[in-house]
Formats: structure tokens, C-alpha cells, sequence
DNA sequence: TGTACATCAGTGAACGCGCGTTCACTGATGTAC
DNA sequence: TGTACATCAGTGAACGCGCGTTCACTGATGTAC
């Protein structure tokens, strides 16, 4: 049946959505589209109405996964003492725990990265936050302390997140979290 | 056929070590076990005879991967700078194209805790660092400065593993050495 | 020592399953007259 | 304005494929007599 004119990009957006959401949290690999499309109250047959392959949709939400950490980081580099907020934000308890809404560096990329298949989005993403990171910094090579802020937040996420110990996981986060506070200046 | 005594070991162990590599490489859900048997000149028959399920294998080669890198880290930590050798071989070119040979965090652990079934093996292999990180270190809080190391050094090689460009994925090697290398005491 | 038998690592076909993708079809809506 | 037609988002069965796993079988070796 045809649907109401901005019908179809709505739904299309829905897909993006909650295909990101998946994506984050589960992997890319194992999340299946037959699934994803039941999640919406639809049938699987219709995504091809909407994408032409898996690829094209996991490159669609991890720019909708980008764009969400654009907003979300917007607001916090607004604040007071910017970086602060970054940090506490990217090292929270509701970050550690909320992949599927969170920054898809160490989700998406790192199954992109590792498939062999790297998205110039990837990049973006990256740029994005290195070039916002930067701007709180003073002194020489605030670039190149950027990446390595980067670098320290993405990885205290990651190991947080695999360890099996609560209480090691909990100590990653907060001792980085003091640790890129206290070096900031 | 019935094989000599320590067939069946030399077998075992094989298959561990093709799939330490594979999973490293490939991603543990992009592994078949199919194409590994067939790679070490086996059907896929017979993998049976040797672990119980595929989630077995992945524990054993965790565990593998984890003996491995403690062996590589033997011969650095004994080193004059064992520190700088360390931070060197992680952030080396060798270790950014051979995730396959290299350790285990960023793409195995990152793999397992993604898909909810974080091992205990990930908390061995990365407490194993932190510990020889630690020895390394003089001044107080030596134990919270090793964890920022580990998780700047995991970032670091996962960043640059994911994105596309050449040069950015060089650049973040680069600057997350010198970083780590002088802010080392 | 020589022979008969038991073992069991490895074989290869088959199992059900979910995957990404294709396709003929439906039917409410937008458009043309 | 009212009617006939075209559109096309979504349906649901089907495609081939590779997955992890099972299973009856093979046959060279180790063991028992």
C-alpha cells in the first residue's frame, strides 16, 4: 500500500535508528536485518526498499551515530571547563554501560577496522572530536595532545567494557578519568 | 585412522594456534571453523574430537594469545629501557599490521565484551601487563599510572587500526609514543 | 615373536538454522482527466 | 468534483549459502595374549 508522503522517510529514518543503536551494541556482524526490521513492525522484505545492502546501512548509521555524539558533545563543549565535561561524559558509568548510545569509535570502527572494510566516516568521527578536544587546549601541540586524549579515553572505554571484573572496570574509568583532569593544563 | 601417541596433541595445539591468529585477525563471529580445519589440512569432522564447541576454542585461544604476548613481553621487559621497549613494540608498524600476532585486547577481549561474555582469560592478560608496567614505573601511584598506559596504548593502536587514512593512523602511533616515552618519569 | 582385537583421531555427509537478498504481489494514496 | 489509473512502501515466501554441530564410519596404531 502507498503510504502518506514523508511516510517513507520516516520510516527510513527508523531503520537508521535503531539499526545504529543494534550495531553499537551488539556488533555489526550479529545483527541481523530480519530482526532489526521485526523490531520496527516490519517485514524483511522492505528494507531493500530503503537500502540497497547491509553495507549501505551500516554506513548510514554510523554516520547517524556520529551525528548523535556531534549533539550530544555540542552541548557539553558549551560548558564552563568543556573538557571536563567530555571526559566525565565519555568515562561515566552511563556511557560504560549504554554502548548502543554511545560514541561508535570503539564499537563500529573497531569491527570496521578489523573486517578490513574502514569507512572515511570513521575518520570523521574522529576528526570531529580531536578538532573539538583541541580547541580547549593551551599551549604547544594541542593537536597532538588531542590524539593522545583520544586515544587514552577510547581505550579506558574499550578495556572497561571487556573486562569481566566489576571492580577493575569501575578503576579503569576513574583513574583515567583523574588522570586526563589533572594533565589537562 | 588411529595416529602415534602425541599426534593428537601436536593437532590440538595447532588448531589453537591457527584460531589465536584467525580470531585476532578476522574477528571471532567472521571465523568459520569450516575453512580453519581446512586450512590445517583436516575436515571439519574431527574438530570434536578436540573441544567441545566453538566457544571453547575461543576461551583456549585467548589463552594462547595471552601466553604469546607474555612471551614477546619477556624479552622486553628484560631489556635496558624495558618501559620504552614496550610502548615501542605496542605502537610499532609491525603490531599495526599484525593483529593476527599481536595482542589480544583490542580485537579478541574488545570482541568478548562487546558480545556480553567478557572472559576472565581478558583480565588475566591485562592485569599480566599491568603488573610488568608497573614494576617499570618509580613514584607514587604507580598502579593507577600503569592502567592510564595500558588504556592509552589499547586506544592508540585500535584508533589508528580504524581509520582510513595512512597518515592519521601513523600520526596517532607516532604522537601516543613520544607521549607515553616522556611523560614515562 | 606373532596374531587378534580394541582404540579413537580423523572423515565426510547430513542436520537445522539464520543470514543477506530477490521477487511477484498488494492495496491505500496521489495524480490525471 | 468525481472517477479511473499509476505509483510504490511494504508483504511474505523463497533463494542459495555458510554456520555450528552431529553421527556412522574408517583404518593405522597400540595393546593383550
Amino acid at each position: 500500500m502507498r503510504y502518506s508522503q514523508d511516510h517513507k522517510a520516516q520510516t527510513h529514518q527508523r531503520i537508521i535508528k535503531e539499526a545504529a543503536a543494534r550495531f553499537r551494541r551488539d556488533g555489526i556482524g550479529a545483527t541481523g536485518l530480519q530482526p532489526l526490521m521485526k523490531a520496527l513492525g516490519l517485514t524483511h522484505g522492505g528494507f531493500y526498499s530503503h537500502f540497497s545492502s547491509k553495507d549501505e546501512l551500516v554506513e548510514k548509521a554510523l554516520q547517524a551515530a556520529g551525528e548523535e555524539l556531534d549533539a550530544h558533545c555540542a552541548m557539553l563543549f558549551a560548558e564552563e571547563r568543556p573538557l571536563d565535561a567530555f571526559i566525565d561524559s565519555y568515562l561515566s558509568e552511563w556511557h560504560q554501560t549504554s554502548p548502543h548510545q554511545g560514541c561508535p569509535l570503539p564499537t563500529m570502527s573497531s569491527e570496521l577496522g578489523l573486517r578490513g572494510q574502514p569507512s572515511p566516516t570513521t575518520d570523521a568521527v574522529l576528526n570531529a572530536r580531536l578538532e573539538q578536544v583541541q580547541g580547549t587546549l593551551e599551549g604547544e601541540h594541542a593537536d597532538d595532545r588531542s590524539i593522545v586524549i583520544m586515544s587514552t579515553l577510547v581505550g579506558a572505554l574499550l578495556l572497561s567494557r571487556s573486562v569481566e571484573s566489576p571492580g577493575l572496570a569501575q578503576r579503569i574509568l576513574d583513574v583515567t578519568r583523574e588522570h586526563l583532569k589533572q594533565s589537562r593544563d
